[in-house]
DNA sequence: GACTGGCACTCGTAAGACGAGAGTGCCAGA
DNA sequence: TCTGGCACTCTCGTCTTACGAGTGCCAGTC
């Protein structure tokens, strides 16, 4: 992949990023003072389509970038662009005053939405560091169980449930396979695995499990760190074009508060900011989107997520050190006082 | 006003509200049988438009409700439609397994978007009986002083502000004015009545005031009773018609909790199920929606609201009839436990 | 006096035609 | 390897036209 090929995508992608709209060789040429002329610039981008990384809506067209285009963009191309003095001041302020966690979580929201513009989405804060010593079972009769949750810290919960005659075998084999998912995770975590347990069994297992999962998802609930605070939902209007193939399942997806748990869990297990691109995210309503999450510290010894959802095409560079600024800001807040 | 001409309207608000297009005379002695002519139908109709019940999109199109026409028939047409057995046993068994107040909250919100296929709004209970029993101020500098909130209950808080200069004088009228407003609300009505108390004030007097305001609504901030819950977003999308002008107002609306809490408390002052419609509103952006509110009860002595926000084009019965029910069920679920 | 059938009229919408413009791919030549 | 030139394709906006739904009005009937 040669120097000037990469130039061009990086052009195309910040081109297409600002303009909103598919970027031809004559303009591009214009624009970034490449030193060749458009033909050379075509032979290039076919090169590059060729390749995967741009694409055209249609013939006739400028050309796009594809989830590959961008994610080699954030990969190799991006620079990493400087916050504005305006953000920088917005997030050293936005805390003053904070009265409670409650509180904390809702101004990051709105910051994180304000500043990026778009749809910001935070985790609470992990307070406790009890992780989940079993998962039990107390068959009460053919009907009905109930399930029992215990914490390293002692703490026990239990929900009934109701079997429907499932075989005491059946039930001891879920509860083998729950504990083995589940021990030594945290509520958040816990909650994440189970959102996609049902997935790894086989079909004829899901019935029972089903119901003991949503029994653990009831008591996981109770923890707030299994909670997220969505915000800044009215910038999906941003998206404008295509409202009901886009925007809709896009704000399905926002209401579905364990798979963004899940989602942002998947993106920021890694230390610093992460991106997931379009088709990249595994949860189809939001392959439209990219996702910017980063873990933040939420006491001495534990973390939680945040992020922002957004078109992907969006300033990746930007949101990415928006995320960043915002993630250490509201951890030294969260562990310092 | 006629029977016929009634019989009329309420025809054509049926008709609208299901098949979501205007309605021409034809079809409408057509589908609702009635024993005259289409001639006889439009002579009534141009008397129903003349009064400003119904009105044409263009000229050669059939007729729609105006907000005054769905006012009338709420008032005085709208038949009580009772819930579907689902729809009861929904709601019969939609908190079993509630965890803590949150948790019935998000469950009420969760059930009224599912039931009425709308955007539900949701108040915090009231827990507190504790009232406002006054404003303090106390000058620290020429630039600086506290605000201080005292209730009844002996809780006390305070926030520093920055008066900018203000002469002593205003800092005192202000402070009389304030405690003229709130004196012996609870949190959530004072937060309503701040939500429009600027207006109230000749604009040289609102600089200090927008800042004392502030502190008081941080403050008021605290109390759970402030908070509203929102919930069935994605419903939005069934507008479906114009995305630029109407939906992205109320998108942009819905994260204006104080101002949600504000509607909620004006619709549902009185005893039932109120409704707000169109223009009725008197927040601007959600001048094409309606609101359907009602206050439930949050434990013996106090109460909190609920309602949800759909198109002025909806079932109002239906609905009605849901947040009734659901105002109902949550009041006696929290008062009886 | 109230209702009805008939008729001319209006106006939005769908379908087609058409030109302009943007952008491409390819090729021959530097 | 790059460039200028050129024919080609495809979208988009505009214009025209035909259609159909729905109306208002009027003269006639019960």
């Amino acid at each position: 992949m040669d120097d000037r090929k990469l130039s061009i995508l990086r052009a195309i992608v910040t081109d297409y990023v600002s303009m909103r709209e598919p970027v031809g060789s004559k303009v591009l040429v214009e624009r970034h003072k490449l030193d060749v002329s458009p033909a050379t610039v075509r032979n290039d981008m076919a090169v590059l389509e060729e390749e995967g990384y741009i694409t055209q809506p249609h013939t006739s067209a400028g050309r796009i970038p594809t989830d590959k285009g961008y994610r080699l963009f954030v990969d190799r191309l991006g620079t990493v662009k400087p916050l504005s003095p305006a953000e920088r001041r917005a997030i050293q302020t936005f805390m003053t005053g904070a009265l409670d966690v409650d509180d904390v979580i809702r101004r990051t929201v709105r910051l994180l939405a304000q500043i990026t513009r778009q749809v910001a989405i935070v985790q609470y804060p992990t307070m406790s560091t009890a992780t989940i010593r079993g998962v039990e079972t107390v068959v009460l009769n053919a009907d009905r169980a109930l399930v029992i949750l215990v914490y390293s810290s002692g703490r026990v919960e239990q929900r009934p449930i109701e079997v429907g005659g499932a075989s005491e075998l059946d039930i001891a084999d879920l509860r083998g396979r729950l504990n083995a998912a589940l021990l030594g995770l945290g509520a958040a975590k816990a909650m994440e695995v189970l959102a996609g347990f049902l997935e790894t069994l086989r079909p004829a297992d899901r019935v029972l499990a089903t119901v003991v999962v949503s029994a653990l998802v009831e008591i996981l609930g109770g923890d707030p760190s299994t909670r997220v605070v969505v915000g800044g939902v009215p910038n999906l209007t941003r998206f404008s074009d295509q409202f009901e193939t886009t925007v809709k399942p896009v704000l399905e997806a926002l209401e579905e508060h364990v798979v963004l748990l899940r989602l942002l869990g998947e993106a920021s297990s890694s230390g610093d900011v992460t991106v997931r691109i379009g088709k990249e995210n595994s949860y189809e309503p939001l392959q439209s989107t990219s996702l910017v999450a980063s873990a933040y510290a939420s006491d001495a010894a534990s973390w939680a997520n945040l992020g922002v959802v957004g078109p992907t095409r969006m300033d990746y560079p930007s949101t990415m050190a928006t995320v960043r600024a915002v993630a250490r800001y509201v951890g030294r807040f969260l562990t310092e006082g």
